[in-house]
DNA sequence: CAGTGGTCTAGACCACAGG
DNA sequence: CTGTGGTCTAGACCACTGG
């Protein structure tokens, strides 16, 4: 049977569904605009829900779409470039109300892996700062901070015992330190219960974990471990923060 | 300990379920050890199978578990630290046969968000280099690297006109030229049918995707786009390329 | 309240790896 | 061939948003 160049080769349903669906989405709707909803959309198209939701999961972890459950499927805009500096910006960030913002802090104990990473024995005590980044009025990242005590030694012992204003007084502890260097990596995560909350996700959302070693005074003053929505945000290195690469085309970099 | 009462709060199954699973990994399972199948699993756990896997896929994007077709699903190693140079290793890389490996270079036309970032009308002929990178025999990148035309004018017109020999020569030119910065940025994506083949994994799998610009000459003389295994890889960057986090820092942090 | 996306079920068949 | 994970269906109910 000469099967007229049927469509119906192997390639999975929800795979050419992605492919319909995202040249829609270049052609025929604007950033913000609302998708019909999926029941609509899964009959238009002839399959079940749960296959156009297998689509829908797809351009939503490429940044093209944004789901909110109660309201809709929307165009989502291009992803925010967020410079995760190479100098010292954030380490003083908390500090001159910057990028980051502190939102508590207290006494506790680090995780195995940041305790191994910070050098000290899991049971040490450490000051857990959390923090949140804001770009654009959205939280794009939440972060905890693991300051080992031994780090800020000098910290007024008549502190506040948590809250922001203690964080403030232990990132100006830890910026009179000085920074020699960092070492960074970056991988992909799912949001804990936690982070999911700050950043207005589900819990189980991808994101970009950033994890970061300061070093002082010849070892690790801190480790940081930043989740960044991995939906929303390209995190950019280097020199000029502002790399323009996304679905959408356009000119930057003029030779001025 | 047996189940107690609690446990029923609003909490997904398969989120209450990847804890389950991901605490036996830790305890019960060696790296590399083959989990019984889904069916079996479902069943064991009482919930169906598309539960089950909802878990498993949250469990394979944190990289704890490897899942193939027909075969099964085990154990996954640590993530293995993969160093994204600030220096000129890789661009040169290819000369000297380090760490990625060239693979064909052709002469084509880069897509419009790459041109844009070359400067350079949508038309202009630029070559399209594809390199793979191995670490431990393992693929765990594929690359695109986009250079201009005009940024290797001196390329013999007699090269051959396509091949890892003719990709060796324009990185030959391209070192000649001399790397003045670069500027890099990290987002998710979605590994696209050849790059996916590439990496051993199906269309659709989530990588990181590294787009880096290259400056040379005062301009833009190449770009590249590298797409990392999410599953397997840790991007490392700065110094020390050997970052010591094993796996999870899972911190329930419950409020009283 | 009605409408949305999120979760879950109990099946079915397919593509692939391996003996 | 058998057994695995991958895809797909047609339902159901739940949790949340907004008017």
């Amino acid at each position: 049977m000469g099967t007229t160049q049927l469509e119906s080769v192997q390639e999975p349903k929800y795979w050419h569904l992605k492919t319909v669906l995202s040249e829609a989405l270049d052609s025929d709707f604007a950033v913000g605009e609302i998708l019909p909803n999926e029941r609509e959309l899964a009959a238009r198209f002839g399959v079940a829900r749960a296959t156009l939701r297998q689509a829908l999961e797809q351009l939503e972890l490429e940044g093209r779409l944004q789901r909110r459950r109660g309201v809709g499927t929307t165009v989502a805009p291009p992803r925010v470039g967020v410079a995760v500096s190479t100098a010292q910006h954030e380490w003083t960030g908390g500090v001159s109300g910057e990028a980051w913002q502190p939102v508590d802090c207290t006494m506790g104990q680090a995780p195995a892996a940041v305790a191994a990473m910070l050098g000290t024995a899991p049971a040490e005590p450490v000051h857990v700062m959390r923090r949140i980044r804001d770009t654009h009025g959205q939280a794009v990242a939440a972060e905890l901070l693991y300051v080992p005590a031994s780090s800020v030694p000098d910290l007024a012992a008549l502190d506040a015992p948590s809250g922001a204003f203690r964080a403030r007084n232990v990132l100006r502890e830890l910026h009179r330190l000085g920074l020699e260097g960092q070492d960074r990596s970056v991988e992909l995560g799912s949001a804990r219960a936690d982070d999911a909350k700050e950043l207005d996700r589900l819990p189980g959302a991808p994101v970009l974990v950033v994890t970061t070693r300061y070093f002082a005074a010849g070892g690790t003053a801190a480790v940081s471990v930043a989740t960044y929505r991995a939906d929303t945000c390209r995190l950019t290195f280097g020199d000029s923060g502002a790399l323009e690469i996304s679905h959408d085309e356009r000119r930057e970099r003029r030779a001025s």
